[in-house]
DNA sequence: TCAAAAGTGTTATCCTTACACCCATGT
DNA sequence: ACATGGGTGTAAGGATAACACTTTTGA
């Protein structure tokens, strides 16, 4: 019983990269060229993990040790590249956190805010007025502009399921299944590109395009990252070897795009007892001076497997 | 920037499926021949998406419409297949749920009782005497017998994390983490079959082995399957049209290998209103006659990304 | 002195867990 | 009548969300 007959149908294999970082309170991605492309390229043959080729890449190019690194997804829909190639291309994906350096290693690339490409995911400022004002209004005329009643209804369920005017109801981690949305009803440049859709808009809403489908590859790391900081200590991976509460905090705002609850975070990290006192005290905060504290690498043996929450609670 | 230089290295490419079903209170899996291999070949290229190939190649040879199908997880070591084979195979693997059918298509596959592969991971009955008389004995003596203090340390604290004597503290999303210790300490065939761990033991615990990285790609699935009926009405994937809720439950029970609360499971089936009534009642249960109830299809649009919870609360 | 950030105390609410119990059938 | 599975009420405990407030610095 096998799939299909015994020949292989020739494909091409590609890794391509979602490689994390939070400088100055804002997340922020690896680009190549112009910033409109993941790094990627063709399979290293030299090791015996992919995992660890990503990983051997990733530090010669960022000249830092990669926290954290896995599996993204594989892409291989047939149209992926919009061409009508022979070949398939698979793309084989992968997430990694870094600690940002300060230059990277080489000029064609560079670390870009992830929100140049998603700012309609940004919450932190309160009510996002991309969504209210513009995406909003054009998810509701294309869901009325639908074929039939039945189809209408559908469209209107999944906008009110995704995208929400307000703070309360905002689901961070849909930040695939929003891009999805968008894309289907013509509002992003790569929906044009296919032929497929028959979008003869070019008003398209504001965000950055990137090539490819490499924007949907990042929005699905983009949402792993969001969904796994709930359940697994990852936001460490990102931070220096000691910080203070709020900047642990801002950081997983700033991955979240969304603003927490002071106290309750506080709490949680304490009671999770993620974190120690380095017994430092740093100033210049711009208000009373803060202690310094270090994640606890203890907590990763201890519960290496068990998963360990980050508090999501809302501020107000 | 490309990760390597532009000549792709020759791959092979292959897809293979985790194909569940649940009937007679058991879990299954789809196993073709002697049940050592899952369904697996060459990768058709007929279809768009690599996920609707699969759909439509499943659902030829179960005769049944796949209810939800995902993709798993892309097996890419060098030596996966134990064999220094100049080509990377490539293994795309794929869950899916399916209601069994009566027969199967084929004569060459069949279903298959998964605790048959995994027989430390049911935990119907009560404490599992496997884990406690055979494998947590044969684990701490591996641990012990480790090079120096460290690392016996360090494998006791997995081991511990892993494996527990006692039903209240076993964790049963830990299908992966599980095999893959009782892998390094040798402790089951395919262990031995690579020659790098230097396995000389040939006693075993029990649980059948299967071809290649079969079995991880099954606890692979079982792990994902778990983990993902906590937040996701997955299991009415694999129920008839249909049922009572000691059905559902005993459903659940069978994936998650442990015995539920009952109160506290139809608590929560009732809140998150998940089923409605059929009206009908069906006798001959054992005892007092059943309500027959279905899905809430409509569940699945109303939060179709937001997440149902299934609950996991133990029994006594 | 006052804005800004650091840090603390307390409460209402909901969900989880668990206890104990009644109901309706087949044998 | 009684064993077996179906089905329900209710309370304790803990986590979550939200309230308001004090402390310490820099400008």
């Amino acid at each position: 019983m096998s799939i299909r007959d015994p020949s292989f149908e020739p494909v091409g294999l590609e890794l391509s990269a979602v490689i994390v970082a939070v400088t100055d309170d804002e997340p922020r991605v690896l680009v190549v060229g112009d910033g409109t492309a993941l790094p990627s390229g063709p399979l290293e043959s030299g090791h015996r993990t992919l995992e660890l080729g990503l990983r051997a890449w990733v530090e010669r190019q960022t000249r830092q040790k990669l926290g954290y690194v896995e599996q993204l997804y594989t892409f291989a829909d047939r149209d992926r590249l919009q061409t009508l190639a022979a070949t398939r291309l698979i793309s084989l994906s992968y997430l990694a956190l870094a600690r940002e350096a300060a230059e990277i290693g080489t000029a064609e690339s560079g670390w870009s805010n992830w929100y140049r490409y998603f700012p309609w995911e940004d919450w932190r400022q309160g009510p996002n007025i991309l969504v209210q004002n513009v995406i909003l209004p054009r998810l509701r005329s294309w869901a009325a502009s639908a074929r039939n009643p039945g189809q209408a209804r559908l469209r209107e369920q999944r906008i009110g399921g995704t995208f929400t005017e307000t703070e309360r109801h905002w689901n961070e981690e849909l930040v695939l299944q929003r891009f999805e949305l968008l894309y289907e009803a013509g509002l992003v440049p790569e929906a044009a590109r296919s032929g497929e859709l028959g979008v003869t808009n070019t008003d398209f809403v504001s965000g950055e395009a990137m090539v490819h489908d490499h924007r949907r590859i990042l929005a699905t790391g983009i949402a792993r990252l969001r969904a796994k900081s709930k359940y697994r200590p990852v936001v460490f991976e990102l931070m220096p070897a000691s910080f203070t509460l709020s900047q642990l905090q801002r950081a997983v705002e700033a991955l979240a795009g969304r603003r927490l609850h002071k106290q309750n975070f506080r709490r949680f990290i304490e009671q999770q007892r993620l974190v120690e006192e380095t017994g430092e005290i740093v100033a210049g905060t711009g208000g009373r001076p803060a202690r310094l504290v270090r994640f606890r690498r203890e907590v990763l043996q201890e519960r290496a497997v068990a998963g360990t929450k980050l508090p999501l609670s809302r501020s107000a």
